[in-house]
DNA sequence: CAACTTCTTTAGAATGGTTCTAATTTGTTG
DNA sequence: CAACAAATTAGAACCATTCTAAAGAAGTTG
């Protein structure tokens, strides 16, 4: 059986319709394009450039529109590094981000490895929603 | 000794010069707005309002350019939350934050108490210049 | 302190990522 | 297929931030 390089429109629909989304001819080719192959990091601009690339035709502001649509139903997750754009990361599991600030790319380390101890109690009235860690780098 | 409230404009100017720069009538008045009591975080919107209501002349671009160059002389510290806005901290010591989804607030966290183990490697040729820890908190 | 040089400040224009709007197109359901 | 709801889109609007270029303030030197 082959490595799947990129899901098939099928396959798209299904996980499209199974996360409450119609599936519609961008956002299955968006699926196509974004979990083709493993973990990626992405900003609205460089999808909208990688859709381009690829023929698939979508409006930037459906980009966005989409992204936010994964990142609600999960599919996605957002990155906080950067104040200046928005990242988004395919991998939505347990883990934490190197940042190479020269450059603005993101690498993803693995939940498992890192710890964080010591949080102290949230203040009265809010709960945890998620502890987020960037390790920023630079070339040297 | 009455607990200091604000610096003097000849402390101010002092602390200026000692970071290399000129001790302007803006910069002291804003080093007497941000520095008068203890830690504080901001934005640079959030400092030009707080100088008009102090009746501090200043310009947003002023407010802009001395947040850089206080962050740059090291009197200041960028923190990255949030993708919409800059916020800046006056505790530029080893600590991390607690980030108030709901209302953007800050809150720190003594760098002595939390613990971030099991960093990886950074990549070949890039070193680390930095780890932040950003507990997200929601209302509940 | 006069004459100069160099920084600073500033209003307003420009930028750039992101969101909004209103009109059109597409998907879904009966 | 009709009819309604949801999605797409081009372009305008937004808004935090940066830039520009001109006027003002600080530092220096003799």
């Amino acid at each position: 059986m082959p490595k799947k390089v990129r899901e098939t429109g099928v396959e798209a629909a299904e996980r499209l319709r199974a996360a409450g989304l119609r599936p519609t001819r961008q956002r299955v080719e968006l699926v196509g394009l974004l979990f083709a192959d493993g973990d990626r990091h992405m900003t609205a601009e460089s999808v909208h450039r990688d859709a381009e690339a690829a023929g698939v035709k979508v409006s930037l502001a459906t980009v966005y529109n989409t992204l936010h649509q994964f990142t609600g139903a999960g599919l996605l997750r957002q990155v906080v590094v950067d104040s200046a754009r928005t990242y988004f990361d395919t991998n939505t599991g347990d883990h934490q981000h190197f940042f190479v600030e020269d450059d603005g790319e993101l690498i993803d380390i693995d939940g498992h490895q890192i710890e964080v101890a010591g949080i102290p109690e949230p203040p009265k009235g809010m709960a945890v929603d998620r502890v987020d860690v960037v390790v920023r780098v630079r070339r040297s």
